[in-house]
DNA sequence: TATGGCACTAACCATTGGTTAGTACGGCTG
DNA sequence: CAGCCGTACTAACCAATGGTTAGTGCCATA
């Protein structure tokens, strides 16, 4: 762990200096996880993403939405027009992504009434604070 | 969604009520996570944790664990001897969890090439702040 | 005596999340 | 006419969470 080759940093999500672990956490991330889902659905603009998703705030959105564009797994297309027409794609990558995502959604949600189950025997043996 | 059914609630990560939008924060939290992979390979007492993933502080690693705990991804199990013993595995449900998350790892780990030529290509356009 | 092992937690500061206001332009309504 | 709406952001500021550092208690060891 002393030194730490190339393939470390690529391959290894233990590892500390692990590129990858940023990459994860931004589709991961509380908004964009549930915008890239929304865009799995279908194109949308900046609007339609806002309303599609409850709780978002523009700023939020905005800032996950330009992530996931550096990051290559969104598509952003600007039409030169007033009002803004700004619209959302998955690229290539994304659509591959997205499967992983949903599945890992889908598996959480049909396991919620176990959470809660868990959730409400934890917290009859130790109130939280 | 003005109301809001039980069955929403439950169901629907696009919606502000939806309980599963909390779960699903807790098991892509960026230390739960790793946690949960390590333990996907073995159960582990929390210093073998705290030494599987490199960068995690001993406070956001009993965070993140006592989180996945009450959630019922993981069981913890104490050991009342001098020096402290508890041990973390996955239960039942962690283990059904895990290979989603493991899937979504490998599958990022693969992408990096790809997103850091997305990254590089898209600061060359727009430079970061 | 001091230090180390173990598994946390308290106190405090740093960073990110979230709220609110603002931008510019054309169209519509009272 | 003035005000509001639609659009897609960003700036300013406060709230919440992440992260750093110190501390706990007991036994064993140098």
């Amino acid at each position: 762990m002393a030194e730490q080759t190339v393939e470390e940093l690529v391959a290894d999500v233990f590892s500390r200096g692990c590129t990858s672990r940023e990459a994860l956490e931004h589709v991961t991330g509380k908004w964009s996880l549930l915008a890239l889902s929304a865009l799995a659905e279908s194109p949308h603009r900046f609007g339609e993403l806002r309303r599609r998703i409850e709780g978002v705030s523009e700023k939020m959105l905005a800032q996950g939405l330009q992530t996931l564009e550096r990051d290559g797994w969104v598509h952003r297309e600007v039409h030169s027009t007033i009002p803004p027409h700004v619209e959302y794609r998955l690229t290539g990558a994304g659509a591959e992504l997205v499967p992983h995502l949903l599945g890992l959604i889908d598996f959480v949600e049909g396991r919620m009434p176990a959470v809660r189950a868990a959730q409400a025997a934890a917290d009859q043996v130790r109130p939280p604070r």
